[in-house]
DNA sequence: AAAATAATTGCAACAGTATTGCAAAAAGAT
DNA sequence: ATCTTTTTGCAATACTGTTGCAATTATTTT
């Protein structure tokens, strides 16, 4: 966790440490509110600032869905500032809530007329092989 | 307009099609901010609400994307309150920020061993049409 | 067409999420 | 050990969205 930081030029501090901890918790992505239940004592600003700095430096990844649902998760491939690349797809649970990142073996190509594509996010609903 | 309103049950009102409207004007999706500014004098938790309704009746949908991204666009399939079902992707141009609904011909299937998918929706980034 | 019914609106108050500026504290470099 | 720079914690603030309730409006019934 320490070399994770510091190869991102980001200073080892204790705060940091134990939002990493947390994400290395979970194996499924995970909410703000989360994490503050699990700091324990902590200051909310601080955290956002964490969260925004990780983002930032491609430590963890935001998933966003209708319905004002926004889970974090710890980024597997090497991302950066400019763009996260995952080749998984994020899968939300309608039973149990959870949101997976899961890899597929083949990633869809989408291909647009005059759409130039740099990126794509593919995401799921339905129902888990815990919930099914 | 009034139809559309009337084959979901709502009730025709001036703020309603003052809304729909708006939505109409539009080709592309469109922010809570940008029907503010262009409704004129309006009540903010009224609006909050028309939207919220028009959402679960399926008459438009929820496009998010990482970094607070938040749009709104009518729904050109025929939704419901359980499932929107578009068989579009939604695209947001990196150089015009805006956020298009874009038809593919052959919209992918996704497989997950042990998941039962209900909806895929599909995300992607770049530049578009206009801004190459 | 008027009255009854039911849905919608607008206001007040409030809650949750997130940001900025700044001084104090901590981490890393010299 | 000291210096420099980043990070933290606090105060204040802004934005986004929700709830309860009374007044209003749209539709249905008479």
């Amino acid at each position: 966790m320490k070399n994770l930081l510091r190869s991102k030029k980001l200073r080892v501090t204790d705060f940091r440490l134990a939002v990493l901890t947390i994400f290395e918790q979970h194996k499924n992505a995970i909410s703000t509110e989360q994490i503050e239940n699990e700091l324990g004592e902590f200051d909310r600003i601080t955290l956002y600032r964490t969260i925004k700095t990780f983002i930032e430096k491609g430590i963890i990844h935001e998933i966003t869905m209708p319905g004002n649902i926004k889970k974090l998760a710890l980024c597997h491939d090497n991302c950066n500032a400019k763009e996260h690349q995952h080749q998984h797809i994020h899968f939300r649970c309608n039973s149990c809530a959870e949101i997976f990142c899961l890899d597929i073996d083949d990633y869809p190509e989408i291909n647009l007329k005059g759409y130039q594509i740099d990126a794509v996010e593919i995401q799921a609903k339905g129902i888990c092989k815990n919930c099914a």
